[in-house]
DNA sequence: CATGAATGAGTCTTCATTCAT
DNA sequence: GATGAATGAAGACTCATTCAT
């Protein structure tokens, strides 16, 4: 049995760095190219694979994209999600978060241009699944009116409207991250706290003003 | 002389409305399907002309969405220009400015929309001529930085890295305005006065703030 | 009106033409390599015409088939079918009609061999529509049966089970067909009274064969 | 040497036992499918084994079709064949011979379809090895002219062409069969007798017919 | 020898572009 | 200049075949 988990185990390793491969791949290829101009053909010479091969681990040309933006953008979610060990106090658990999902970011660039592209804020390029486009935006939009809530219950945001502020807020993120990189700043780290302080200084509390 | 001076100029305008039909097709197919979804064939039968009238006005397709994102895009930015009519305090232009400014996109809803996927704010989407691509962000940013680099020389604004200050704004009003298209909201002027006091009380001067 | 009425005649005969053109092509392509194994690609040049233009004129490779099958069909049927001027004796008529039947198909042996290969008499290459095959089949036999149950209700014909005979029946005349054009035998017309004979002996009323 | 003897006695034994799961599941498939629609993993899959076993066995797809026709064809033809324990008189030995055909066509059905649609009574479906159609029909086709042969030169049928005569049978008797599937008749056994009977009218010598 | 994932040649189909009317 | 059918280059996808395990 332990012969047969074993062999099993290599396989569906075996399996995993392929689709891995793939994903990585197409990351770097719609990026570059957009995903409508992308070809499979491309993806599979990036990956070092066979057309045939990408077929064999996803349906359509569709589903590498979908995978693509579903599996990283899980992944996006959780770095921003809230954690243990975040700061207990509001502000600094938003810095906290936000820098992690600007170091996601960072490691993953292509991802975020095409997530960008796709919808992860915005309306999101048509002609593609509009379920997929909707629900992208969503989790992450969601995420933050969660976080931007938190901080009107507890004071150290002004109240005011969650939708406006956090379409402000959200497009706010997306500019800072996708000028940034195409400033050619690398450090993206370096500006969450400007982020952050512009952010606060803009919706936070009026005592809050007053404290700096 | 006057004959066919006469002459031409009717064929000028018949020439001119027959490219506006087409502009104004392509606007509308490109923001329901996307560019490279979009058919000539489809642009074509929105403007109840032939597919060939459109190559008798544009070259290529690349043409038609580079008229179009030129056009409108030159349109935009004279609404965003300063007037000699604008208010001569900073804060008061900015509003007057941002305000035509989303009158224009309440207006042009469709270009709007093209226009981010393309290039307008961000990246935009690759498989496109980069210059265009460039130039357009260029444009629209550059008149942003010129406005907010006005507010620092005028105290209006604290001294900052202008670059950073301009990737924060211009984000917020990206999201704010394709935001609040997504959120059903039709009346984006409405919108204008909400973000123009978020960026100042985030970026504004002290004493400005105090001023509230 | 007239012009624009002769124009759009013009229009239409080219049409025709055009789509005349493709199922000739696909006629003598599919009788030579199979359906499957056409190209259409093979069918546009036959045809001089480009790949594009075929689907022009069908949306599928399969409507072209069913195109064909459904016309050339319809002209079989009719060959076939009861004509004003056929002689009123029912033996004499039979012979009438399957002359003209076998006329047809000496005409048109590759629409026969393309036929046969897809259910004209039998069940027909799985992996098409299944309508199509059932429905093509149908058409033959039930006016077959009717002309048979004519016979046994003249008295020409001994009764019995019409389903039967006209299973014989129909597999003698598809073996004549297809094992005369594929023993080299050109004159077709020759086989009818032949077919007919045996038939009537056959099947035939006692005092048919008494008569002889 | 006994022991290795068994041993390979043994694997061929296995091998067989393959090679016969394939050419079943082969049958089934292609009649269900059709040979161009069938794909080997669906062979493979109803064999319940993996597709490369399925080249384990044979070196390409055709050989399996060709396998299949030759080996069921053999068994067939050997249904077919005169035998020593057949009747003695001409007519008596027709029913036995084409009733042992026809329980083997019932035992085979989809063999049976298989080999109509690819060549057993006609041309076949063309894009095949064009020597194995020939070569299928030809056999049975053979077998059926050295009865009618046999027939004409007892004084049971009349002098005819026997070429013709033979198109003419065979035909019937792929509609009977055919025909009475697609009906549904499941006892083809029953409409033994009745071929026979049209057949001896239809070209029977004189007397025979008198001696009803 | 069984297995099934990898492979890429082969096809259908789309659509930007041309051009005769 | 408007028109729309003709065109063929291009790309998604399939599946027979190979081969490492």
């Amino acid at each position: 049995m332990s012969a047969k988990t074993k062999r099993t185990s290599l396989r569906d390793q075996a399996k995993a760095m392929f689709r891995d491969a793939i994903l990585q791949a197409a990351e770097d290829v719609f990026a570059e190219r957009g995903f409508h101009t992308a070809r499979i053909q491309d993806i599979a010479k990036r990956a070092r694979i066979g057309v045939g091969t990408v077929y064999n681990h996803f349906d359509q040309k569709d589903d590498v994209l979908l995978a693509l933006l579903t599996e990283r953008g899980d992944e996006l979610k959780a770095e921003f999600s809230a954690r243990d060990d975040d700061p207990k106090e509001w502000e600094p658990r938003l810095r906290a978060r936000l820098g992690r999902l600007f170091g996601y970011v960072e490691q993953h660039r292509n991802y975020f241009r095409v997530a960008c592209d796709l919808g992860l804020f915005g309306p999101g390029h048509p002609g593609l699944p509009l379920e997929l486009r909707q629900e992208r935006r969503a989790r992450f939009i969601n995420e933050l009116k969660l976080l931007i809530e938190e901080g009107m219950a507890g004071g150290q945001l002004q109240r005011a409207d969650v939708a406006r502020i956090s379409r402000f807020f959200s497009g706010a993120v997306r500019g800072v991250l996708e000028g940034a990189m195409l400033d050619g700043i690398t450090d993206l780290q370096a500006e969450v706290s400007q982020v952050v302080d512009l952010f606060i200084r803009a919706a936070g509390a009026s005592h809050s003003k007053g404290a700096r």
